[in-house]
DNA sequence: ACGAATGTTGCGGG
DNA sequence: ACCCGCAACATTCG
């Protein structure tokens, strides 16, 4: 579930907890195959162990420890959680990793659908070459977004779920600002023109901003800490809102799915 | 009761 | 190049 807000406020969160943490040990509680993505518990155990947390930073949807040598990321695909408090003992059974640190302190990987995933790294060169500009960055303006939407011909709803051009928007915030800007999400992104483009640059950053001062928007499973949701769910204009009406024009708000995903859209006023 | 849907990503195929 | 379908998995909803 988490996109770029929901990561960002886990991030925020965990940054002065996490801080000079030195990692002592880790754990594969319940023996998940699939969570680490370079190599076996073992090999992450050797590296890890005695380095120390310098800084917690976000890149996309990637939470990045930033060790003293070398980096542990983390992405929470769909219902990944991390956290310092202790899960309730019926959901010990959906623990990915722990990290014990030299202070007895413990983090959780917790992650009911176990889609989760941990990489080790000495640097950030495969992640940059994957991932797209930073929405939020000052390397992200209205005009690079018109030639990359210019130099493509892909539906705009592709275009924007697509990490390798903007690196952090996902369901949620995407159909949002495709309403915001009155764009249609099945609109081709070479059609777009540069005013309506403008509109969609400032509806994704504001969308964005907005939401991680909401700590996100909590649907069903994300939260962060021992249990607090992101307030970002009451400000959702047409997300999860089949056949309400749109709050600009009445018309109700269509649901169909595109690229396998639940596509929220007003049909009357989100143009071509 | 059972099939479909859930905020993500990666792969193969047309 | 670009879109589709499906897979990974557990839970909830209609």
């Amino acid at each position: 579930m988490p996109e770029l807000p929901e990561v960002q406020t886990v991030v925020n969160y965990l940054q002065p907890l996490l801080r000079d943490k030195t990692i002592d040990s880790l754990i594969n509680p319940n023996g998940y195959k699939n969570v680490f993505e370079n190599g076996q518990l073992s090999s992450y155990l050797f590296i890890l162990k005695g380095k120390t947390i310098t800084s917690l930073t976000r890149r996309g949807k990637y939470i990045l420890l930033n060790l003293d040598i070398g980096y542990l990321l983390f992405h929470l695909r769909m219902t990944g959680r991390l956290m310092l408090e202790t899960p309730d003992i019926e959901d010990m059974k959906y623990v990915s990793c722990q990290i014990n640190f030299t202070d007895s302190s413990t983090l959780f990987f917790h992650d009911i659908r176990k889609f989760g995933r941990i990489y080790i790294c000495n640097n950030l060169n495969w992640l940059e070459r994957k991932l797209g500009i930073e929405p939020l960055s000052k390397e992200f303006t209205s005009n690079w977004l018109y030639n990359k939407l210019h130099c493509h011909k892909r539906l705009i709803k592709y275009f924007l779920l697509d990490q390798q051009f903007i690196a952090g928007l996902g369901n949620i915030y995407v159909d949002e600002a495709l309403w915001l800007s009155g764009i249609h999400p099945k609109a081709y992104s070479n059609k777009i023109n540069k005013n309506r483009s403008d509109k969609l640059y400032n509806s994704i950053k504001h969308i964005l901003n907005k939401a991680i001062s909401f700590q996100g928007t909590t649907i069903i499973n994300f939260k962060y800490g021992q249990n607090n949701i992101g307030n970002f769910s009451d400000e959702l204009q047409i997300f999860g809102k089949p056949n309400a009406p749109c709050p600009r024009c009445n018309s109700p708000i269509i649901k169909h799915y595109l690229a396998q995903r639940g596509t929220h859209f007003c049909n009357k006023c989100q143009k071509y």
